[in-house]
DNA sequence: GGCCAGGTGTAAA
DNA sequence: TTTACACATGGC
């Protein structure tokens, strides 16, 4: 049992995600940002209103006032802080040359973390769904499943649940980019809060599945 | 009405 | 080095 059989139960059973549903590679950032321990419905929401108000651009979030950004981005809670934290990574971005000039970089990762307000996630949904570099991305409902299949140990830290799948997987863009999607996918749909139930794909080889 | 959401930064132990 | 806590909206 190791990541990539878990990954064709998931694709079996969900099919192809197409992820990161954005328009563009800037709009994943945003996106990456406001997600942040958000409902995505909420971020959509915040996302609309960018793009009525033909502000969903790096030069046109620094350019308005801050706090009608925070009133665009409000629907996405946490909008004060998410204001910032845009604002400091459109100024990075235009400063850098957008992607190209980002992906350019030494080490681009290292770069994404030393921004304030991108995270070990945040980075790697940004390397992975706008810059095209192979990172898996490690989130709250990828620890959860992993751990309750018994693959994953429950004080393993980001890094390590990383690497765990760096070793497991080929180092592939579009594999990391649907099985994130696949996994978020699934969490939305089965054991958000409870165990494994019956009706979940991943039941049968789950070790605590029937207890 | 309470819980949760595709985390992160900060401060205290 | 780990553990709490703040940050905030909207759906179920």
């Amino acid at each position: 049992m190791n990541a990539l059989h878990i990954y064709k139960i998931l694709f079996d059973t969900y099919g192809e995600q197409g992820w990161w549903p954005a328009d563009s590679p800037f709009e994943v950032v945003v996106g990456a940002i406001l997600t942040q321990n958000t409902n995505w419905q909420n971020v959509e929401k915040a996302i609309a209103n960018l793009k009525a108000a033909d502000a969903l651009d790096a030069q046109a979030m620094l350019d308005m006032d801050e706090t009608r950004l925070r009133e665009l981005i409000r629907p996405s809670g946490f909008y004060k802080q998410k204001a910032e934290r845009l604002r400091l990574f459109c100024t990075f971005y235009l400063g850098q040359g957008r992607e190209q000039g980002i992906k350019k970089l030494p080490d681009p990762r290292s770069t994404l973390l030393a921004l304030k307000g991108i995270g070990p996630e945040t980075a790697d949904s940004i390397l992975l769904y706008a810059l095209e570099i192979p990172v898996f991305v490690v989130d709250a409902y990828t620890r959860r499943i992993f751990i309750r299949l018994g693959l994953l140990d429950s004080a393993a830290s980001y890094a390590e649940t990383q690497t765990c799948f760096h070793t497991q997987l080929d180092r592939n863009v579009l594999l990391y980019k649907e099985y994130h999607a696949l996994i978020v996918q699934h969490a939305k749909q089965h054991c958000r809060v409870k165990p494994l139930c019956a009706s979940c794909p991943l039941t049968s080889i789950c070790p605590a599945a029937l207890t």
